[in-house]
DNA sequence: AGGTGTGAACACTTTCACAGCA
DNA sequence: TGCTGTGAAAGTGTTCACACCT
């Protein structure tokens, strides 16, 4: 719909989305702001604001019918369609991610493997047999990847970087711990536990000494 | 140091560290706000600014000492210590981030493992042990834990929280799918890959109608 | 000249407050 | 009455531009 979106409005739009699927499965089906935004730890008007940026879906008086509030949540983040996801990097990261059954629920199907290590290449994973990295470009094309998960070492990043996104791909969930440059028109999200937990640590050593 | 530093700033101090000891073992000694800025993907004016917030560290026409600046930041993050920290959860993202060799490099010790399921206690990872989550008080006392990362089921979240926030630990980073709702003393950082490929799915979708 | 440190301008986000509809 | 939708106000974070130091 409207441009500039924030990422904080997206970030919340998923919280209002787990919400709603588990007060419905309840059998509760309609939802003040109020309730949103205790359940999700934000406030009312925050997310009415965040709701209109998107269409009017409430009714005053009453609050935000639950199934369809939900629906729309799902077409506004892209969430009603399957999202062909790569792991690139069958390591111990990868292969946790692979088993976690999270993503699978949200429409996020893991479709391919890749690895370099010529050892694990040809191993079953499930329904999926990693491929070889070399075989990048063939496999993600064959496969119709959307979305590219790394989880290779950081100094294998800028080549295999390169590669995917030259092969069109647009969407890149990075686990390696460096900054990625890549065109406008690709979407890179950095998950970096390092990161967080040094912000835990600058945050504990804060309040130390006061 | 100073008032209410921003999550942003914080995460770019922790980029410039970063830089700063890449380019430090290079055997450069000086670098200026520009340079900082194209190898953290930010501007000369932010880096200034952020540094800003806690001193003037910065030597005018020259730029910053590195091994200074450095040393700085890691004080400011509190990196000049060693972090104990314990794994509640000894499934497979437990394991796979007890494996990871980035937390220890940065002072981030896993001291402690608890789960569960009683046919993993008692198993031995490396130096660690692995504890019944029922003797959670126990452990985390005895081993003086500064930090907990919780990658337990997310039903097992709001009972496990209170027991860890009960015993006096203040910092949590948490990779269960829930909202944390945490005393003012307690910082909580939330990893939560499921929400940052549905921010993708949204970008991806928008981009597609243009 | 070269590059920092910083107030002031700007941009973006959140909160307030209330008109208006069910 | 109850609760949404939204302009306006307040609050935060980023960028600009320049005085000032080496």
């Amino acid at each position: 719909m409207r441009r500039n979106i924030s990422e904080s409005t997206v970030r919340r739009l998923s919280f209002y989305l787990r919400i709603l699927e588990k007060v419905e499965a309840v059998g509760i089906d309609t939802l003040s702001s109020e309730k949103l935004a205790q359940r999700t730890g934000t406030t009312a008007a925050q997310v009415r604001k965040d709701l209109s940026l998107f269409g009017s879906f409430g009714k005053r008086g009453l609050g935000y019918a639950i199934p369809q509030l939900a629906s729309e949540l799902r077409e506004i983040l892209g969430l009603d369609r399957t999202w062909r996801v790569a792991l690139v990097g069958g390591g111990r990261i990868g292969s946790a991610l692979f088993e976690y059954s999270g993503f699978r629920k949200r429409g996020f199907e893991i479709v391919a493997v890749l690895d370099a290590d010529s050892s694990k290449v040809g191993q079953r994973w499930g329904k999926v047999v990693l491929s070889d990295i070399a075989d990048l470009e063939k496999v993600l094309t064959a496969e119709s990847v959307d979305i590219v998960i790394l989880t290779i070492p950081a100094e294998s990043v800028p080549d295999v970087l390169d590669r995917v996104v030259a092969v069109g791909v647009r969407g890149i969930l990075n686990y390696a711990p460096v900054q990625l440059r890549v065109p406008g028109d690709v979407t890179v999200k950095d998950v970096n536990m390092v990161l967080e937990l040094e912000a835990l640590s600058f945050a504990l050593s804060q309040t130390k000494g006061e």
